[in-house]
DNA sequence: ATAATGTCTTTTATCGTGAAAAAACATTTT
DNA sequence: AAAATGTTTTTTCACGATAAAAGACATTAT
């Protein structure tokens, strides 16, 4: 087995729940920008449609003959990317406690554990070092350098920085600039959820992701938008983790971001720089909170 | 083929060179610490060396039968990594021109013409991917985004941005601090090489390296320590490349950098920052105008 | 003529494999 | 006993191979 068709899978199920609001499908390029898969994939999945009888396809026509039902659908486990399930799999090393900062990571034994081939592996953690997580020696193994307080010490400072200055560019961007519009939108998703709080309070991660990711493209500085990566990846294992208080703090920060929309939008940049301050001062503090204060970090 | 011996062959060649200086060589895990290889390597070092009449090796005696001469050394094209062939492949690619942003990157044609395996092209454009000059398209491939002004302001606005900061770090840490030394030893090399400009004012490039690490490494930051390697990656290849009034420039520099160290030892925060702005400002300067302009960079 | 479909080619993603290098273990020497 | 040498096992690094997916080219339909 040299390579998994999830690329397809997902596809095909994306394509599943596009079946039911229409009764012809579209054009294969159309398709396949659409699903963000090239036509050959296109193709397979409407072979595939055709077999198990949910569509009729000549040429151009393709009719919908019936409603998916649950089992058209692929298991989402079969639709992940191998990148993500490694990940997962680290990461759930790596929180699950015992991963001790100057842990040596084995590439071969990670490799058996999860499965896969070691060059995913290698791939992998090459890519997750620019967290600033591991690092490498040379002609030799990863060391794990753990999730300590220094870590969110020094992680947060650089957040600080960079979303100050990219507050401050944002403020100053023009009237007509299509950010304002991206702002009010944001500003009525967060109201809304500000009223269902009680029901979805869970639902605050991705819009906080969405919100902080507006903001720092507007530096328009590539290495501060990128590093968003680093954060957002932070954050989102945190938010899957640390469950404590979980809805009185998104709460808070809805708020928070309320009042820092407010303060964007007035363009005053003393204002902004409070608000700004002010919300990443509490994130922080979350963040802090989270980590185990078990095992002091020592730097050299 | 499947992996060159370039880690023994360049140990290997290290050692002559300590062969000239001792009668007889140390333990096996002693040179192993010397030149950063595992016993391995030593052990096939010394076999090696055995064979060719370089010394006679029983047990722990290892003594020196002759010095090496120029043919005992293995050519200096065999000592590199995988990982520099690579990097210096796609760079000269990447700044002999015709390297137009939007290009595409292709895996297997850079393989081929480097004459590797994809893998190893596939890494080294991960880890490449962090200096910002390319993207990955999901499933597909690799964009190049182009050393072009923009780029090259966004990279200094960061290094502005980071190295002010720890120029401050610098100037706050106690006078009891190692790092008090080390710049007072920068500061003899800078002298030393002020005075020799005319001969090697190309060893500039190194010195310069090691001053800014010093002074970045006081943030104890590693997202601001990490991001130093984009600064160097990008400066090692403008300074090859370059050429024009580069004595000028360094001399330039190296006052600069003096002044720099004078306003540091000062602990003197404003001066700290004058010195360091100043010397950041014609440090840009200089790789704005090394960028050629006939191709504009559009955001969009 | 444009845009779709049908077909063929190239590239990417992933694995298993084997040599280089590291690391672990066993034995000897000081 | 500590530290070296001798020996064996593991891990890293890099390759070629192969299926999935993308992309290019040829043909047909509007």
């Amino acid at each position: 087995m040299s390579k998994s068709n999830n690329v397809y899978k997902d596809a095909y199920n994306r394509c599943l729940r596009l079946l039911g609001e229409t009764r012809s499908l579209p054009s294969e390029p159309e398709l396949g920008t659409l699903l963000g898969v090239s036509r050959t994939t296109v193709r397979s999945i409407l072979s595939r449609m055709e077999e198990t009888g949910l569509i009729a396809w000549n040429k151009r026509a393709k009719t919908v003959l019936r409603d998916p039902s649950p089992d058209d659908f692929f298991p989402e486990e079969e639709t992940d990317t191998l990148a993500e399930i490694i990940e997962r799999s680290f990461m759930r090393r790596l929180l699950a406690g015992g991963a001790e900062a100057g842990m040596q990571i084995n590439e071969l034994e990670l490799a058996r554990e999860i499965g896969v081939g070691t060059t995913s592996v290698r791939e992998f953690l090459i890519r997750f070092s620019r967290f600033g997580l591991i690092e490498k020696r040379r002609n030799s193994h990863w060391v794990l350098k753990g999730f300590t307080r220094a870590f969110a010490l020094e992680l947060t400072e650089i957040r600080e920085m960079f979303e100050l200055r990219s507050a401050a560019a944002f403020a100053a961007l023009p009237q007509d600039s299509a950010v304002w519009a991206d702002l009010d939108r944001l500003e009525s998703e967060h109201r809304q959820l500000a009223n269902e709080i009680a029901m979805r309070f869970n639902a605050f991660s991705e819009l906080d992701e969405r919100f902080h990711r507006l903001i720092h493209r507007a530096s328009r500085n590539r290495f501060i938008v990128d590093f968003y990566d680093v954060i957002a990846m932070i954050f989102h294992y945190h938010y899957q983790w640390n469950k404590a208080q979980e809805r009185e703090r998104n709460e808070v920060a809805i708020g928070e971001h309320l009042a820092y929309i407010e303060a964007l939008k007035s363009r005053d940049l003393g204002k902004v720089d409070a608000a700004c301050r002010k919300h990443l001062k509490s994130a922080r503090q979350t963040l802090l909170t989270s980590i185990p204060e078990s095992r002091q970090s020592q730097k050299p």
